[in-house]
Parts: C-alpha cells; structure tokens; sequence
DNA sequence: CCAATGTCAGCATAACTGACATCA
DNA sequence: CTGATGTCAGTTGTGCTGACATTG
C-alpha cells in the first residue's frame, strides 16, 4: 500500500538535485568556477546592504564558524569582500565584489531558465502548485509519536 | 522582481529538512538508533527480494563504494545483513534483517504521520499537488545556455 | 563583567577517486 | 579476456564543537 507511495522526502530531494545538476552544468560549460551548493545558498541569503557572518549564520541555520568558512572561500574566490562597519568596529560585513554579483546574476537566469523548461514538460500548473506548497509555511516539524 | 520569487532548489531543501527533521527527532525520542539521511535514503531503495551493492548504489546515484560503506555500517548496526547470492557466488544480496523491517516500519509511519500533519497545516490539496507535481517524469535536466 | 562577534583549530561524517581481487 | 562486482584505502569537502580575542 505504500509502494505505489515514494516517499516524499527522496522526492524532493531529487527535484533539488534535478535543479543542482542542471545549474552546475550550465556554469560550467560557460567557464565559470564551480559552485558548491553551500556557496549557493550563501549566496542566495546575502542582501546589498552588506551583512555580518553571524546574521548569514543564522539566516542559514549553521553556525557561525560554518558560516565564516563558507564565507572565506567565496572572499579567496573573489566573490564576496569584507567591509569594516562603520557602525560598529566589531562587526565585518559581507558583501559581493562586482564578479559576485555577475555570478549571482548569471546563476538566476539559469535557474528561471531551468524552471521554464520544467514548466514546458510538466505543465506550468504543476510548477506553479509545487511553488505555492513549498512556499506555505510548514511551522516548525511535529513531533510525532511512531506508536 | 526576484525576491518575490524564493529559489526553488532552496525551497526544495527547507522542505525535506522538514521532514527529515521530524523523522530523526520521532526515532530518537523513540529510543532508536540513530539514522542518518544516507541510511534512511538506502533503506528506502531496498527490496524485499534482496539487492546487490551495485545495483543500490545505481538507484541512490552514488558510487559503489559510497553505497558499501552506508550498507557496512547498517550491518554493522544489525539492521542489514548480507547473504549470498543463489544464482551467482560473486554477488552477495542486501536484505532487511527482522529489527531492521521493524525499523523501517516505523519510519515509514512517521512520515506518513508527518505527511498528514503537513496536510492540516497547509490543506490536503496542497500537499496533493506537491506530490503530483514531484512525481511528475521530470525527465533529464536539460542544458540551458546562461547568456 | 557580560554578551555578541569574528576567528582559529581540531574532529566527524560522507561523498569521491584509485586500486585490486574475484568470478560469470 | 572482458566486464561487473565487492572491497580496501586514501582524499576532499562540509558541518560540527571548543577555544579565544575583541568590542559594545
């Protein structure tokens, strides 16, 4: 009875990695530096105000020291810069250096591209339901009980 | 015009965490051994007439030997064992050992609970159009061109 | 003194590649 | 011989915890 039901999460992770794949592959053939999926979401938490490791940290739900790696390799990569605060000396912030942000740019076309394509074979419905159910608020996961 | 619209990998992600989380924290309180994401993702390719290495590997989209260490640690945790193969001395078959269909039960209940839950929370139809549109035939991901 | 931040260091896990023996 | 399989070994990447200096 539940065969005929796959299990919802092995589902979506492989609609991730349907997007994942296809993004890489199409930095890659257009010569840019491979991007891991931690840079991705890094990059997709950041804002142009410019932000601290710690509030990245928390946007992502790692720690901080995660964080602050993550950030490392992007600045050596020459995608991100960090800037003094002149609110507060403590505090660095983040940002994307002029490649970063042609990078961040290039990876959304790709990834709307990629959406559209879907939306040609699966129906522009179905994507747009996928979208709205992801989109919901979820709350915080239930604590079930297996009895 | 982008930020309306979130990521769709990211959303993808948040979701299984969801999940994910909800499933490791029921089995813990339930006292179980702990599983990772990787064991849970093999144990759901598994079936019941038993399955070699190679061909698990092949239906998680990992390597031979990725595969081997995530089965040697579930044999090692007894949930797994490995008998041989009738029909050919150099395959040796995966299967389920009692505790292990035991545990496997469970964790299929809790997602199903878990499931259900996130139909009361966001509408039965939404998670019904999630489901339909994950188990649509995506098909390979196709080769856009970023400029 | 206390709390938040940035950083360095070490550790664990899980994926990968490489190599090799076995057997149909 | 060739190819598929199972396995061992080493490497890399990514997350974690621990520790510490700095600063408001």
């Amino acid at each position: 009875m539940h065969d005929s039901r796959r299990q919802l999460p092995q589902l979506l992770t492989e609609a991730r990695r349907w997007f994942e794949d296809g993004l890489l592959a199409a930095l890659e053939a257009a010569g840019a530096a491979p991007v891991s999926p931690t840079q991705a979401q890094l990059f997709s938490v950041l804002d142009e105000a410019g932000t601290t490791v710690s509030e990245l940290a928390r946007r992502m739900g790692v720690t901080r020291q995660t964080a602050h790696q993550a950030v490392h390799s992007l600045v050596a990569a020459g995608l991100l810069e960090q800037a003094p605060d002149p609110a507060s000396a403590r505090r660095r912030l983040i940002r994307r250096t002029q490649e970063g942000t042609r990078v961040h740019a290039r990876a959304e076309r790709v990834l709307a591209a990629l959406e559209g394509q879907l939306a040609e074979r699966i129906g522009a419905e179905q994507v747009a339901a996928l979208r709205a159910a992801l989109e919901a608020t979820w709350g915080p996961p239930p604590a079930v009980r297996p009895e």
